[in-house]
DNA sequence: ATCCCGAGGG
DNA sequence: CCCTCTGGAT
């Protein structure tokens, strides 16, 4: 039952989600790295499409951390008040601009520690960020991720951070760029929280939770 | 009722 | 470790 994937099968893994989408992309919006970095902190908890629909109008008009200071809690509230905790995440977004300012000279900084001592800004956003604004080959480990890696059994843990230990430990250094964009993607389209879709999984032969009832051998 | 690219506080 | 924050989609 805890039958974890093998060496070889990860590799076959990710060459076919290669395969499929060779440059894959992340679905949040955000016109520079200050607004990657805002989106993120607002997906907390909440789809990436919700997070678009209200960025969409934030970032027509705020598009720095100055920008954001001068636009206020208040107002900032009314444009994410469509997602959800979204009185706590107005908050942090104010308080990490005004200490990028004071800080970072309104830079967003490419350390893991600058980053997570930005209110709102924990591990797992802290390396999206890397990930994605800076190109390191940082493993986010978000709901998706946890359940594809312990679901596959390409990398089991407890925890988040166990799985993204698990992750660097196991990906081959050729496919860990853009791993965490494949397997969200892969989370979040085909194995799928409540109804995964194995018949149209393209790995669900390497998949130790696969439904292959459906396929005769 | 459950899930969505979690973080912070107790 | 637990709880809270929170609205929208399915």
């Amino acid at each position: 039952m805890a039958r974890p994937m093998k060496k070889t099968d990860i590799e076959t893994f990710f060459a076919r989600l290669s395969d499929f989408n060779p440059a894959p992309r992340g679905e949040l919006d955000y016109v520079n790295h200050y607004t990657l970095l805002v989106a993120v902190v607002l997906s907390a908890q909440a789809t990436d499409v919700g997070v678009n629909k209200a960025t969409g109008p934030l970032f027509a008009l705020v598009e720095t951390p100055e920008q954001m200071v001068e636009l206020g809690l208040d107002r900032l509230k009314q444009f994410i008040k469509t997602i959800g905790l979204y009185n706590s995440k107005a908050k942090n977004v104010i308080a990490l601009s005004e200490i990028l300012i004071r800080e970072h000279k309104s830079v967003v900084p490419n350390e893991r520690k600058s980053l997570e001592a930005l209110p709102g800004v924990g591990r797992k956003t802290a390396n999206v960020v890397l990930n994605i604004a800076f190109g390191q080959p940082t493993m986010a480990v978000d709901t998706h991720l946890f359940r594809v890696g312990n679901r596959t059994g390409l990398a089991v843990g407890k925890t988040p951070l166990a799985v993204e230990l698990a992750l660097e430990r196991r990906v081959p250094d050729a496919w860990k760029l853009h791993a965490h964009q494949w397997l969200i993607l892969h989370g979040r389209y085909v194995c799928k929280a409540r109804k995964p879709d194995c018949p149209s999984c393209r790995v669900a032969d390497l998949c130790r939770f696969a439904d292959k009832t459906t396929t005769l051998d």
